[in-house]
DNA sequence: CGCCACTCCTGTAGGC
DNA sequence: TGCCTACAGGAGTGGC
């Protein structure tokens, strides 16, 4: 399941091999994931135009030209594969862009929840592509502060869980990391959002740069199928603090780690470093501090 | 408006 | 060994 730190590992080994060349065909060989109103478009409109630009906005990626942005989202089983040489498309092939050095990129998608769409017009604002514009900060382009973030969840009923989920609040956040994050933070995930303190939200947005940095630093992710741009699996699943565990003792005190359903999803968390509190709003210091060492980076959104 | 259930889909794992 | 079923869930949608 292709959350932030996978898409971004496939930004970052793609980039280099994909950017500065020419589209020679794309080719839409499956009528699902690719949307219905652009499947022509795609092979009409991008033959002959060059890559400028390969860039990521929460779970999306964008690859830029002159006057294009091809949005993609992997959904849940959803690969972009490098070829250097051109490669028969295996089942599940949705799109193939073949350059004109020989090479291809091919988007592979088993269940189908991915999404691929055309726009005919270079990237540049991301507010001009709906998708996007829905999303809320994206922790490695936005820096988000404890401060903005504990007033965003102050105005919320739901719990800390969904709250993280939500895209449109933070995007890049998936239930795997959801679990990962509100562990390293200490917090209950049924926690009302709204019963945070400023100390807790600001604990909470430290745990949220320190997993996805890390994260990115092992190359993502791999629980079932995902794959970087050169077929290889992340390495994060070995450091999983919770997900997947329950029933396993806990890495911090030992306590068994539980699991609930929360918001239809598998939620993972120590009953025992994780207790459910009823915070006081008033102390603790908020800085500006921006999440860890993300906020640095800047890429040609926004 | 907020919250939930439902929907799309197929590979995988577990039970028998 | 093989078949069947449950399960995994991102995000949009529609109901209450």
């Amino acid at each position: 399941m292709p959350e932030l730190p996978e898409v971004e590992t496939i930004r970052t080994f793609l980039s280099p091999l994909i950017i500065g060349k020419q589209i020679r065909r794309a080719r839409v060989t499956s009528k699902r994931v690719v949307e219905e109103a652009c499947r022509d478009d795609i092979s009409r409109s991008l033959a002959g135009k060059r890559i400028r630009t390969f860039q990521r906005r929460g779970k999306y990626l964008v690859l830029g030209g002159e006057n294009f942005s091809l949005l993609f989202h992997l959904g849940m089983s959803g690969r972009l594969i490098f070829m250097p040489h051109a490669t028969p498309v295996v089942p599940h092939t949705h799109l193939v862009i073949s350059f004109s050095d020989g090479s291809q990129l091919h988007f592979q998608d088993p269940r189908a929840f991915g999404r691929i769409k055309l726009y005919p017009f270079a990237p540049g604002s991301p507010r001009r592509i709906p998708e996007l514009a829905r999303l809320g900060w994206d922790p490695l382009e936005d820096g988000i502060t404890p401060l903005s973030l504990w007033q965003c969840l102050q105005r919320r009923k739901s719990t800390i869980k969904q709250s993280l989920l939500d895209q449109h609040l933070i995007s890049g956040i998936g239930n795997i990391y959801a679990s990962e994050i509100l562990f390293r933070a200490g917090i209950h995930p049924l926690q009302p959002s709204h019963r945070l303190s400023k100390a807790r939200v600001k604990r909470l947005c430290q745990a949220l740069g320190e997993t996805l940095d890390e994260a990115i630093r092992r190359g993502g992710t791999t629980i079932l199928s995902f794959r970087d741009p050169e077929g290889r699996r992340g390495g994060f699943q070995d450091h999983l603090q919770v997900y997947g565990r329950n029933g396993q003792p806990c890495p911090r005190c030992r306590t068994l780690i539980g699991k609930e359903i929360i918001a239809g999803r598998s939620t993972y968390f120590c009953p025992r470093c994780q207790r459910r509190k009823r915070d006081s709003t008033s102390s603790a210091s908020l800085t500006g501090d921006r999440v860890g060492e993300l906020g640095k980076r800047l890429h040609d959104f926004g």
